[in-house]
DNA sequence: CTGACAAGTTGTCAATGACAACAATCGGGA
DNA sequence: TCCCGATTGTTGTCATTGACAACTTGTCAG
């Protein structure tokens, strides 16, 4: 039974969920030096040692807060192909690009945070199987692309590795422009990627 | 002068560059969150609170040591350019990717605490201006590459926002990979930036 | 009902970053 | 040359933190 916030019953409720909420608005607000796990724990209004429950260790609230990031970041590009379903390869890029730097703008130190654990070589499983997850979404529309003859080659792979290291690299180069600027410059990395640098 | 077992003189000649060197040591072997002011201080053989004369601050350690990094890897994308001089465009630009991506993977962490302190609002301007330098060098053959019609259109401006962004995602995304396929991928990479996504 | 397990609590410890007050060394000008 | 101020390093201290141990409270299956 939810007993509601009477006087703080003993359990919390969901203190997990609570601590990772509490992590991400920490993050974003001061940086990921001044996320303090008791201080964590004083925002939820539970003693020092509860979070130890609920994540062995510093890292594991942190490799959890990861993991929900790439969720969230999976689904918003899920969401943003699908919504642009029967419109062109380059516009679903477009839609897929938007999306991956309006996630960079508003979290971009979660974002740092998720590629600073996906790069550490004692990550979870969790962790790796969640962005592969990311990749096989950016690729979809590359796949679909060039079956139908809007995306050269026969093989996604490069152009896979191409589109999604701009993606990354523009995310990340910008994610402290602010959104005006940003939307007209993708704009044109788009046109950039498909028209390529060589002289036509 | 008490100079015990140890011929450690009362100063330590140049601590501040010692302690920027155990700093990045530290920070490859374990990770940023291992590093510990008073540990460099042991390493260096001198006493805890000595850092503080060089460094106000954990951070200013930090942004001294991004500071080297990025100093760092102007210097080798130059040297790289110059190197690859008389050469095409798109031999300059891989020459320039590859000097990146070398550096990504045997300075992961280092380029990680790099773009983590850019990205902080509360960065040094010094800080900056060393971004602006490595910008300024990535730009340069696309000029070049533009006057010499190698390149399409004559606004370098999306193009350089194009390369740079496939550059860093690039490297980002393949720091934990092994060279021998970084650079594989790096090629092809290349080749689709230079041909585009679009048939032709 | 009950007892095992999950979730929270208090207590403690070593390590850390920051700072203050003090000491040794160095260097430049009288 | 000598002295005095500026640098650099030292010891001492403090609050905060992450981790762990031992204990308590609530929950739920059988």
């Amino acid at each position: 039974m939810l007993d509601g916030m009477a006087d703080r019953p003993y359990h919390h409720g969901d203190l997990r969920a609570a601590l990772i909420a509490s992590a991400e608005r920490a993050l974003a607000e001061r940086g990921p030096s001044a996320l303090s796990l008791r201080e964590l724990a004083r925002e939820a209004g539970v003693s020092h040692a509860a979070p130890g429950r609920h994540f062995k260790d510093k890292q594991a609230l942190l490799d959890a807060l990861a993991l929900t990031g790439f969720d969230r970041l999976t689904g918003r590009l899920e969401h943003a192909l699908d919504t642009a379903e029967d419109t062109g390869a380059r516009t679903r890029v477009l839609a897929l690009a938007r999306t991956y730097v309006g996630f960079a703008i508003d979290s971009a130190a979660l974002l740092d945070l998720m590629y600073a654990r996906k790069h550490d070589s004692r990550a979870s499983p969790q962790l790796s199987s969640a962005v592969e997850r990311l990749l096989d979404t950016v690729v979809r529309p590359i796949i679909d692309g060039q079956a139908g003859g809007e995306i050269a080659g026969d093989d996604p792979g490069p152009v896979a590795a191409t589109v999604s290291a701009a993606l990354h690299g523009f995310a990340s180069l910008n994610a402290a422009t602010s959104p005006e600027k940003v939307e007209e410059s993708l704009a044109e990395v788009v046109r950039v990627l498909f028209e390529g640098l060589a002289p036509r």
